[in-house]
DNA sequence: CTCCGTGCAAATACTTTGCAAAGCG
DNA sequence: CGCTTTGCAAAGTATTTGCACGGAG
């Protein structure tokens, strides 16, 4: 693996998707990084991105409407995300269902993380389209 | 909603969606199609596709590798995924987690489906990277 | 001085869409 | 006949990549 230097951008890039509870697309960080760094250019995002997944440090709630999503919290915990509007709130996942062990039982696989999404329409839209 | 009319290619689409279970891509299902149907085009295989996402009949697992694939069994099961050679397996899921419930009581959303993947690798993948 | 990180722009690759023709009912 | 379905090709869009340069160690 290549080393991996310090560098301010990547770090602002950790540090903003671990401050916020929105999930958000690298378009969305890549704006609001701008502020700071006027000369960011999304493809840093998207490189830096990628890098902190394979380093571990975030990772990926999924494709979105088209837009990947980010999550700087990479304990293990469920997503519920919105169909109306993309919202994406995190949910506490509580101890292990025995899935994974199944899998590894009927399948003879090795499995690394679980991935639980649930999807609906969030309290907002709900009230929206009562109105 | 737009009325819908029986077409031989959609319900061709459906079909062979059903009778495999390798969660394909709109590619391989257009390409497997074209034996049958040689004038088929992948945009009519997308149109079909989000057609009867959206009656209900398929449903879709999600983007694997950058390409969306498919599932024709719409019951209430699981994925394994591989993260090596992107196949994608089906998996029981025995009853409620009460998930939904407590996403609905906590965060009062409206939850309409739930989506539990496992990432890993698969038996075949396991061998490989041994030999 | 050596590589890594970055901006910029071009390239990719999947998916969607417009349009005119064809076809079912 | 009216409205859906389709082929074809073009457009659209998110993401990745090549390259040259700036910068950290």
């Amino acid at each position: 693996m290549a080393i991996v230097r310090k560098s301010a951008k990547r770090e602002a890039v950790l540090s903003l998707l671990r401050s916020v509870d929105c999930h958000p697309t690298a378009e969305w960080l890549h704006e609001r990084l701008r502020r700071e760094y006027p000369d960011l250019s999304l493809g840093t995002v998207y490189r830096n991105l990628r890098q902190l997944e394979d380093e571990g440090l975030i990772m990926t709630v999924g494709v979105v409407d088209g837009q990947e999503r980010f999550d700087g919290n990479i304990s293990d915990h469920a997503h519920f995300v919105c169909e109306r509007c993309g919202a994406v709130t995190d949910l506490e996942l509580k101890g292990d269902d025995g899935l994974a062990a199944r899998a590894k039982r009927e399948l003879g696989v090795r499995v690394d993380r679980r991935d639980v999404k649930l999807r609906g329409i969030c309290e907002n839209c709900l009230k929206d389209m009562r109105a």
